[in-house]
RNA sequence: GGCCUUAUCGUCUAACGGUUAGGACGAAGCCUUCUCAAGGCUUAAAUCCGGGUUCGAUUCCCGGUAAGGUCACCA
């Protein structure tokens, strides 16, 4: 169970560019990132290309894309596909040697065509490696028996060009997904068959789907972009992923990048399948929210509301102040920023760009006669008519004009009209915060309009 | 099916072989409150089953069961 720490760490960054950054890979990658910082090692970053039909540089692209949103940095990058002389030498040699051979047979495609393929010559023996998070694993390797590593000489296959970029890289930690296992055993055989030392291997445990199975699209968002899209922070997704598979022994569980990458140990890696659940992350993400800047709350908010074909035209969603005003109580309703979009769509939002309508009904608090409102809008109006603009500087302020007032009426019976009155809505913020969002002219207009409506509609 | 891995509240998880089995999310209830949200408090909720070893097993061993992974000229 050693961590191997006499010589300089170096893991790897190994996607296959054959889709879009997957959640599960992006875990792998910062379990890889954390151990790597943490004992101040190496990161290469190689794209695993080999697949000339299903790899994509759209993909690749996303991929890259993603790590960098994620701030998981590495100190090298290359191609598999680039390294494709190096993958032949090992071939040419292993074929020389005779620890593998050319062997002609027909397509698996195309049955009528015969290939020539390259085959390990497998020595048929038991293997036991140790994993750091599962302890000893054997297999006995005779049940694999000669498998293919390579289509030719120019195309090596997943397995021979893991292992030799791992071995010419000087990568001394696998640290990868327990769907690769049973990977392990071919790869060793192959390391053994070159001289390559054996590095130390840490397989850390799948992220599930709710019914238990390996992550996949049938589950719903598995791809980085998307929660990128939902409006996710990435520290926030970071803090999550590291908390699926990983614990620090603690009751903490919000963290910073810098707080884990001091904190993280392959030794408290888990060792079932986490289930990956949406509604933790939500309030992780809420809680990471709480640590935004004004500014750059301010800033999501406006991208948001712009975003929005309902909202988009008018003037106050580029507003800064009138943000700012809003953003609080915009920040309390949400846990991502793609709530925004939701609470614009339900109508959430309207009241504070638009004047609200709605029926004159709705202005009664529990079924009282329409008249007790009307009269206690217009001692609302009257009030808000007489304070100056120095009491419209916050909440508070426009509380102490009414509250006196309400306590003594009946708070219901003046603050569920009043606050109709402003928002057109069942539920809403309190009138005191519309008031000083709305602003002094606006309010007073709100008021009277509903006054009016009780009149004469 | 073969091989491999795994098994604590619904979920993520904690617990030198000795704890009233702890925390978090979620849920429920209460408080606050004109409504919604936010906030505060409280409650319910778990050691897969069967054998061992031991004075004592969530913990160690064996056997079941269940779940997952993997069995490519993909990665």
């Amino acid at each position: 169970m050693q961590e191997n720490t006499d010589k300089k760490v170096i893991v790897r960054f190994p996607p296959s560019p054959t889709g879009n950054l997957h959640i599960g890979t992006a875990r792998t990658l910062l379990f890889n990132f954390l151990f790597s910082r943490k004992h101040s090692g190496k990161i290469v970053m190689r794209s695993e290309d080999t697949d000339k039909e299903r790899s994509k540089p759209e993909f690749e692209e996303n991929i890259l894309d993603g790590l960098k949103w994620l701030g998981l940095s590495f100190d090298e990058f290359s191609r598999q596909s680039e390294r494709a002389e190096i993958h032949k030498s090992y071939l040419k040699k292993m074929v020389e040697s005779g620890t593998a051979y050319v062997s002609k047979e027909p397509s698996k495609n195309n049955p009528d065509v015969e290939v020539e393929v390259i085959r390990l010559k497998n020595p048929g023996k038991v293997v036991t490696f140790n994993d750091v998070v599962r302890g000893d694993i054997t297999f006995d390797t005779t049940e694999l028996s000669d498998f293919v590593i390579a289509k030719n000489f120019d195309e090596p296959l997943y397995h021979l060009a893991v292992v030799v970029d791992d071995f010419e890289m000087g990568v001394t930690h696998v640290i990868r997904g327990e769907d690769h296992i049973s990977n392990t055993p071919r790869q060793i055989l192959i390391q053994e068959a070159i001289g390559a030392p054996r590095p130390v291997y840490a397989h850390i445990p799948l992220i599930l789907g709710a019914d238990r199975s390996k992550l996949s699209k049938r589950h719903g968002a598995t791809s980085l972009v998307e929660y990128r899209n939902q409006g996710y922070l990435p520290e926030a997704l970071i803090n999550y992923l590291a908390l699926l598979g990983w614990n620090p022994g603690t009751d903490k569980e919000l963290f910073t990048m810098d707080e884990l990458m001091t904190e993280f140990s392959l030794e408290k890696v888990q060792t079932g399948g986490a289930i990956f659940d949406q509604v933790k992350l939500d309030w992780i993400n809420k809680e990471h929210m709480k640590n935004l800047p004004k500014e750059t709350v301010i800033k999501e908010i406006m991208a948001r509301l712009n975003k929005s074909p309902i909202l988009a035209q008018n003037s106050k969603t580029s507003d800064p102040d009138f943000i700012n005003k809003i953003s609080n109580i915009i920040t309390q309703h949400i846990s991502k920023w793609g709530d925004i979009d939701t609470m614009v769509e339900a109508g959430d939002l309207s009241f504070f760009f638009n004047s609200p309508s709605y029926s004159k009904e709705l202005l009664s608090w529990k079924g009282a006669p329409l008249e007790e409102s009307e009269a206690h809008l217009q001692w609302v109006a009257d009030a808000l008519e007489k304070a100056g603009e120095d009491k419209y500087s916050n909440p508070e302020e426009i509380k102490s004009l009414i509250f006196d007032y309400a306590t003594e009426k009946g708070k219901g019976n003046v603050l569920w009209p009043l606050r109709v009155a402003l928002s057109g809505r069942e539920k809403s913020p309190d009138p005191f915060s519309l008031i000083y969002v709305l602003g002094k002219e606006e309010a007073i207009e709100r008021t009277k309009a509903a006054v009016w409506k009780i009149k004469n509609a």
